[in-house]
DNA sequence: AACAGAAATTAGGCGTGCCTAATTTCATTT
DNA sequence: AAATGAAATTAGGCACGCCTAATTTCTGTT
């Protein structure tokens, strides 16, 4: 129906819109790896079709109809994901690029055969939420960071101790509300856990700082 | 590596060859649902890139890189034709065009662990052998056509009865060495079988008939 | 050997999705 | 309000993989 680059243009404006803010043409360019001159070209031609509504000062938005197939492929993509973790063993890290090719497989039933053969999950291996067939997301709920496993990503969405160091230590950090936040490792010498934030390098914190941490999966 | 038509070339040459006869520009193209003249522009294509030899005398033939390929590209379509048949549940004639897709997912080691998985199946569901990392194929049977499972295909290989009046029967339903056989029912009141040749529509032929032809898996 | 029909090839063209370079529009500072 | 730098857009082009129409080459008859 849809070819693999508008699948995946529709795919970029849905996770670009989730983060709140304005989905501009550079931002998408940027998502994809494409020029923005690019972009633009089929911004338009999606624009035609009725996937996203698009003018510079709002940005680009999903019509109902967009979202319904940036979910669909979300929801493949993240199905598959789970298959490949949890059937064929591959590792958290190494399933999202296999994923990138098989959310694009195309057929009637598929996604609903593949969902029941997992048992339903809720939840890709890296924490984010499987779209169901109607399009409603599960909920996620505020947790500490540290007990999410190793291997899973969360987002950050509030702390408990509002000391003002501690403030400052997430600064520098780099970790706000809405931050990624991915448990690489946990060392179970010092209960201090190896996290990777946002797509920045890995850093280790305490225990202490962990549990002072709230986010969803 | 290779791009999803220059695999459909591959595998479309590596089954015609398998057939015995000269791979010629026009039986790709009808193999492919392709005009000629782009068979063409591919055969060159694809033989600039060492991956076949072509000469209109000759027709095209895989060279051992092609050849590699071709079989690659064979064992991941016969392996996901058993994971959408036994663990998704769909039938033998349903998982082709599924496969069809999911064959040119290109993983490093994605087909081992998939064969893992799968419990090191040695053939797909139409009773195709399914070619291992090395390239070698299964060994294939003569075997009755009568033992065939339903929705398992094979080809035939001989006869056993050289009957005239069988010999010429078999000419008219279009059944040589080599045809290509689809069990699609078998009638329990008399032993009858529902068969499709090659890619014709179906017919019924006697259990007696299916008896005296010789297929391999 | 000449010819007819089939097969292969060449020539020219098209849609998709990408690019670079040049230009226009927008937003922010002064 | 003018200036400036960033973002968006337009223009033109390219590789891929396909097409149709025209031509050439091959093959099997006569």
């Amino acid at each position: 129906m849809y070819t693999l680059s508008e699948e995946n243009y529709l795919k970029a404006i849905y996770r670009l819109s989730a983060d709140g803010g304005k989905v501009t043409a550079s931002s998408i360019a940027e998502t994809l790896g494409n020029n923005p001159a690019s972009v633009v070209d089929m911004l338009k031609k999606i624009t035609t079709k009725r996937l996203i509504r698009y003018d510079k000062k709002h940005g680009a938005a999903l019509t109902e109809k967009g979202q319904r197939i940036a979910l669909q492929v979300v929801r493949k993509h993240r199905l598959w994901e789970v298959f490949l973790h949890e059937k064929l063993g591959y590792s958290w890290d190494e399933v999202h690029d296999i994923a990138e090719q098989m959310e694009h497989i195309q057929h009637e039933d598929l996604d609903s055969r593949l969902d029941k053969f997992l048992g339903f999950p809720k939840y890709d291996p890296h924490g984010d939420p499987i779209p169901q067939p109607n399009g409603t997301l599960a909920k996620m709920s505020k947790i500490s960071l540290s007990t999410i496993e190793p291997g899973k990503s969360c987002h950050v969405v509030g702390i408990k101790d509002t000391n003002a160091t501690f403030l400052r230590y997430l600064q520098k950090l780099n970790i706000g509300i809405g931050t990624k936040i991915t448990i690489v490792e946990r060392i179970p010498f010092d209960g201090s856990v190896v996290i990777a934030i946002g797509r920045q390098s890995q850093t280790t914190v305490s225990g202490k700082f962990a549990e002072n941490v709230l986010v969803e999966l």
